[in-house]
DNA sequence: GCTCGACTTGGACGCTTGTCCAGGTTCCAC
DNA sequence: GTGGAACCTGGACAAGCGTCCAAGTCGAGC
């Protein structure tokens, strides 16, 4: 085996966990899974995480750590607010027809997590985090349109994360993607009239 | 132990495993807890049930059934269509609040069932169950409301679904009913547009 | 070239898991 | 009262789990 840093393991171990879970699900993610996957023996595991939780909790946290070239802006600078929004929220329904069921894994983390005392305080962090990608794609969004948010971008995020986590919900149980469509239809006016300040 | 016809045995088992996911989550819903909770010896699940697997897939189903009692219409006859939409959903809103463990529960076993491959197919029907009872809720708002549903009541009850979801999903990680309250107030306007046929 | 800390790992530990067998008990129909 | 189906259950099974120890190996700094 290779000698590498204890961090880089961790790293590798993290990712390897990932592609288990998304494979097999929280269940099937067992120590001897995660390293199997990672290519690596079994003590290599106790020997970088105290725990298994604790690697669980490293790769929640993974799952919003920003990386380089994310964040994409799917609209010309010349369509209106709706669409700018109808854009952004299709793209998001086309990714995550791609990889269901790596949505799946992190919706099983987050439950995971819930359940255990000494995670139960990640999902809350994950969410902040989330808004403030979201907040980073709208403000992206007002600058390009140049048009000036007239609530909080807080707010707005929130408000985003709550449609695309009903998108989220709902597709991994039917992974009807029409259905979703249509709501984002409908949903893409409200929050491009929530950004304009209207009521 | 007093004796029972097997259906309902398998019913206290049902109801038993409910309760135990709910407090201990899918990962401490272990034969053993579960028949403690029902107050059975171990071999007894076994006797009704051929796996824990489908125990689980019965409890998913269990969870949708039909109970005398239910379809709650929290508004006045006197409301506007807003006012009866927003109504229902801070009421949604204030049932998830008392008991955030068991919509966490219902998740978890959706998750579950679509990573296994016998029971991969109930959260498709769990849904379609989910879009019956909305439908039934919103039948009962237009008639008391003397209004007319100006879109199929199935496609108006999967955007009902998508926004309960994304209110589910959003409290669940973080249990900010502010935030929530606030998505309350943006989507109602926008529901009630959509019953009324606007576009 | 030796030292010492960092990294690696085979193998085992005790425990829990889902499942199942084989024998016991109860109670209704005749 | 006898037979048999339905229900009950103590106890065991192999398999799999997370964790850990103690011994081995490497490589940078002196």
């Amino acid at each position: 085996m290779t000698r590498k840093p204890a961090e880089e393991r961790r790293r590798d171990l993290v990712e390897a966990g990932l592609r288990v879970i998304a494979r097999e699900g929280m269940h099937g993610a067992t120590v001897r899974a995660i390293v199997a996957e990672a290519g690596v023996p079994l003590a290599t595991f106790h020997y970088v995480f105290d725990s298994r939780d604790q690697m669980i909790g490293e790769a929640y946290a993974y799952v919003v750590l920003p990386r380089v070239g994310e964040v994409p802006t799917p609209f010309s600078a010349s369509a209106s607010p709706v669409d700018a929004v109808r854009g952004v929220l299709h793209d998001w329904v086309d990714r995550f027809s791609e990889h269901p069921e790596y949505e799946l894994a992190v919706m099983e983390i987050m439950a995971y997590c819930r359940r255990t005392p000494s995670l139960a305080h990640l999902p809350g962090e994950v969410q902040t985090r989330y808004v403030e990608i979201v907040s980073t794609v709208i403000s992206a969004i007002c600058e390009q349109l140049e048009v000036e948010p007239q609530q909080p971008l807080d707010e707005l995020s929130q408000l985003v994360l709550h449609v695309t986590d009903g998108l989220t919900y709902c597709m991994l149980r039917t992974g009807d993607a029409a259905a979703s469509r249509r709501f984002v239809e409908a949903a893409a006016p409200m929050l491009a009239a929530a950004v304009m300040g209207e009521r």
